[in-house]
DNA sequence: AGCACGATTAACT
DNA sequence: GTTAATCGTGCTC
């Protein structure tokens, strides 16, 4: 089975992506070829127009328009003047969907996500849905690239299998303003410290 | 054409 | 704990 994530793992309830997106490995292709990657450990869901908290919520507009897509394409955004997100998108085509990629563990290429982030200390490193993208050199022209693609630059790999009791739920972050109960849902999912530290130890190909 | 805001971050007290 | 930075986006005039 080849390592890059089919269509078929997105198209599916978002909560179940956001769950199992957990583990696996993000990769980056620059463009000198070299292989950048990082390991999820939190991501959140954003489920429709219903959800007060998605992006989707207001419409289909310009900038939100890849959601709508269909499952496996990036969704990336810009916020705050500054910052650039990665989501992946989920479900069907035609339904707004998306997991937000929050915080990964750097695999490969470390010495280029050191140097992006400006040799910031590794505990404050890659966590954080800007951070990934600074790291992995993600940015609007991402925007709709599909992760399935053969030749993709960016896409999500097998990694490893993260058992339940190294994952914890909450509520979303940073939904300032957004109304109950979408303000509480637990679609926050987050590798623990405990599950880091034995992924880290049982992984392969860390570089 | 103008304006208020944001799925954040880093630097501060 | 607080707050400035900074600009694309979507809305109003």
């Amino acid at each position: 089975m080849p390592p890059q994530v089919p269509r078929a793992f997105f198209a599916r309830s978002t909560l179940v992506v956001a769950r199992q997106l957990l583990g696996q490995r993000l990769v980056r292709i620059e463009a000198s070829g070299q292989r950048t990657s990082g390991w999820i450990v939190e991501a959140e869901a954003y489920i429709g127009q219903a959800d007060l908290g998605c992006h989707a919520h207001v419409g289909r507009t310009r900038r939100n328009a890849a959601m709508w897509g269909p499952p496996g394409l990036a969704y990336v955004y810009f916020t705050y003047g500054m910052h650039w997100m990665l989501n992946v998108v989920t479900e069907r085509e035609g339904f707004p969907a998306a997991v937000l990629l929050r915080a990964i563990v750097p695999s490969e290429g470390e010495s280029r996500i050191r140097r992006r982030r400006s040799g910031r200390p590794t505990r404050v490193l890659t966590n954080g849905p800007a951070k990934v993208c600074q790291a992995l050199a993600v940015d609007r022209r991402l925007n709709g690239h599909d992760l399935c693609a053969p030749a993709a630059t960016l896409f999500i790999e097998r990694g490893r299998r993260i058992p339940n009791r190294h994952i914890t739920r909450g509520p979303r972050v940073g939904l300032t303003g957004v109304p109950e109960p979408w303000k509480s849902k637990p679609w926050r999912f987050c590798v623990t410290a405990a599950g880091i530290d034995r992924m880290e130890e049982t992984a392969d190909g860390t570089t």
